[in-house]
DNA sequence: GTGAAAGCGCTAACAT
DNA sequence: ATGTTAGCGCTTTCAC
C-alpha cells in the first residue's frame, strides 16, 4: 500500500532526493518550490510513505533503540518498570527492546551481546549477579544504565530504590504495633544487594538480638524459600509468629502457605508487613505494612541517566524513594 | 574490544571476504583453505568479533524480529505471555519487540506503524478494538497473528482462549456449591469479544432469569468498575452476596474493596469465583474457583502459526484450554 | 583457493 | 531550485 519514496519520485517525475528533502522536514532548507512540496505531499496524503529504517540506521550508526535486560518480566515491579521505561522511551523516540535473563548469568550476557549486534544505542540492565554486571561493565562499549542491583563494582550509573531507608520505615512501623513482641523477619535471596540493604534496614531499627534471634535466611526468594524459613521458624517457635516480615511478595506467600496449611487458616491477629506491595495484599483481613515501589520516578530517573550517558554528561546514580503503606486490620 | 571482519581481515592479509565467509560457514562450499581457516577462527578467538546485524538485516530485508503489541505489561496475564513467547521467539532465532498499546486504538496503529518501519518480520497484536484489527489487516502487509481478542474480521491467525468452556466449568463450579442461591456476575469490559464469551458460558449453564436478575455489566474492566457494580448489587440486595463471580481479577478487587468498606470484613462464607488466576487469591479466607490461562501453550500455538504464515503455509488459528482452580474455605 | 564488485535504502556533501 | 554521488557493512555472484 504505503509507497516508497523512490516510487513517488517516479510517479512525479522529481528525483528521490526532492521527494526526502520534502518528507524530512528540510524542504525549506534546500529551497524546493511551494508547487512541488504540494505535490508530493498531496501524494503522499493519498498513498502513504513508507521509510526504511533499517537503512537509515546502517547510515547514521544509531538505531533509535535501546536494550532493557531484566530478570523475569513475570515479577510485576519489572514488568511495570519495563511498561514505564517502555513508554517513557518511545515519547523520546526510541523504541525499547526488553529481553528476560532468568536471573541467569550466561543468558544475562548472550543477551546483552545480541543487543549490542542489534546495535542499540545504549543498555539499562538489572544484572544477576556481580560477576555479570563486572563482565558487561568491561566487555561492553555502549552507554549502559544499571537498574535496582548496585554491586558496587562499575562507573556507569545505577539507580537503585531506598532499601535501607524504606526497612527501618517498615520495621519501625510493624515494631512499634508490636511492642515488646519479636519482629521476625524472613530473608530470601540473603546475598543480593537489594536485600542486604533491606536486612541492614531491619538491623538497624531493632534491639542487638534481632540479628541473631529474630531473622531466617535463604539463598533465593522464591515461595518455597519462604515455605521453608516458615516451617523453620514454626518448629522453633513451636506456633505461629505475631507479627512476621517478608523481603519480598514470594517469601511472604510461601509463609502464609505453611501457615494455612498447619493452622487451616491465616489467623486474623497476625501482623505482616512486606516488601513490594500488590493490589491483593488487601485481600488480607490482618494489618499489614507494604513498602512500594515508585516505577514512573524509577523510569524517569533510568532514562535520564541514560540520556546524560549518551551526551557525555557526568551521568548520576540516583536511589529512588519509596514509599510505605498501611493497611488496617479488618473490623 | 571485539574486533570486526575488515580488522580481522587486515590483521592477517586476508581479504574480508574470505573471513566472511569462514566466519558464516561457508568455508567448505568456497574450499577456503583449513590453514587460512584455522588462522581466522584462532585470531576470533583470541579478540572476538561484531558483527552488524543492521547491515545483514538491510540486504537480507529481513530482521529476524517480531513485534508484539499487548494493551499492558501490568497486567499480569500479559507480562507472562510476553515472557514466554519472547523466550521462544529468541530459542527460534528471532528478537521479540513488546510494545504497549494502553489499550487506545491510535496507539495502536502507531505502534504497528513503527514496528513496520522498522522491518520487523512479523506483527503479534492483542488488539484493542475490532476497528483497529480491522484497520491493521488491511493496512499492514506483513505476517500477523492476533492474539486473545477475536472481533472476527480478519482472515489472520488468532489464538483465543477457552472462554466459554471456561466460563461454563467456572459457573457450574459455584452453582453446584450454591445450591438454590443465586450466583451474581459482574461483567466488566461487556463488550470485549473475552468476555462476551465468559457471560455466554455463565448464561449457558444458569436458568433462563440470571441473564436479567443476577448480571451487572460494565464497558470496562477495571477496579472502579468492580467497585461501582457491587454497590449497584449492594444497593439492590441491601447485603452482601452469598456467591460472587467476577468477569476479572480488577473487577473482584474492586467488587471486594466495596464489601470490605461496608462490612467492615470480607465475609469468609462468601463463595467467590474469578476469571484469571493469581497465587494471593490464597490469601482469601474464602472458597474460590478460579479459570488459570496457561501462556506455554500460547505462546507456543503463537509462535507456530506465525511461523506457518511466514512460510505461506495454511496458518492455524487455536483456541488455548483453561484451567479450573478449585481452593477450599478455611477451616 | 581467494578476492572484487554490485547493490540493499538511506544521509549528507557536493554539483548543476 | 533540484539532482548526483559516495559510502554505511553486509551477502551473493562472478572473476581471477
Amino acid at each position: 500500500m504505503a509507497k516508497k519514496p523512490d516510487e513517488i519520485a517516479k510517479a512525479l517525475g522529481v528525483s528521490i532526493t526532492t521527494v526526502r528533502l520534502v518528507l524530512g522536514g528540510k524542504a525549506e532548507k534546500y529551497r524546493i518550490s511551494k508547487a512541488t512540496q504540494a505535490r508530493i505531499r498531496e501524494y503522499v496524503e493519498e498513498h502513504g510513505v513508507k521509510f526504511d529504517l533499517t537503512a537509515r540506521s546502517l547510515k547514521l550508526k544509531r538505531t533509535n533503540t535501546f536494550g532493557l535486560i531484566i530478570p523475569r518480566l513475570a515479577n510485576p515491579f519489572f514488568a511495570k518498570l519495563s511498561e514505564e521505561l517502555e513508554h517513557r522511551c518511545r515519547e523520546t523516540g526510541y523504541q525499547l527492546i526488553i529481553s528476560c535473563s532468568n536471573s541467569d548469568e550466561e543468558t544475562e550476557k548472550e543477551l546483552a551481546n545480541g543487543l549490542v549486534q542489534r546495535n542499540v544505542d545504549g543498555l539499562f540492565v538489572v544484572s544477576s549477579t556481580s560477576g555479570s554486571q563486572q563482565h558487561l561493565g568491561n566487555t561492553i562499549t555502549k552507554p549502559m544504565v544499571f537498574l535496582d542491583r548496585d554491586y558496587g563494582n562499575t562507573d556507569a550509573p545505577v539507580i537503585t530504590s531506598s532499601n535501607f531507608e524504606g526497612a527501618k520505615d517498615l520495621t519501625a512501623a510493624i515494631a512499634k504495633a508490636a511492642g515488646n513482641e519479636p519482629v521476625y523477619f524472613l530473608i530470601g535471596g540473603s546475598n543480593q544487594p537489594t536485600i542486604i540493604e533491606r536486612a541492614r534496614g531491619y538491623l538497624d531499627v531493632m534491639p542487638e538480638n534481632a540479628g541473631e534471634d529474630w531473622t531466617l535466611r535463604s539463598a533465593r526468594n522464591r515461595t518455597q524459600d519462604g515455605e521453608q524459613m516458615m516451617q523453620t521458624l514454626w518448629d522453633k517457635l513451636g506456633t505461629a509468629p505475631q507479627n512476621l516480615m517478608a523481603s519480598s511478595l514470594p517469601v511472604l506467600e510461601g509463609a502464609l502457605a505453611v501457615l494455612r496449611e498447619r493452622l487451616g487458616h491465616i489467623p486474623a491477629q497476625l501482623r505482616l508487613a512486606t516488601f513490594d506491595d500488590d493490589k491483593m495484599l488487601s485481600f488480607l483481613p490482618n494489618e499489614i505494612w507494604s513498602i512500594k515501589q515508585q516505577e514512573p520516578e524509577w523510569a524517569e530517573a533510568a532514562l535520564q541517566a541514560m540520556t546524560q550517558t549518551m551526551s557525555s554528561e557526568q551521568p548520576h546514580s540516583k536511589t529512588i524513594a519509596t514509599r510505605l503503606i498501611h493497611r488496617p486490620k479488618d473490623q
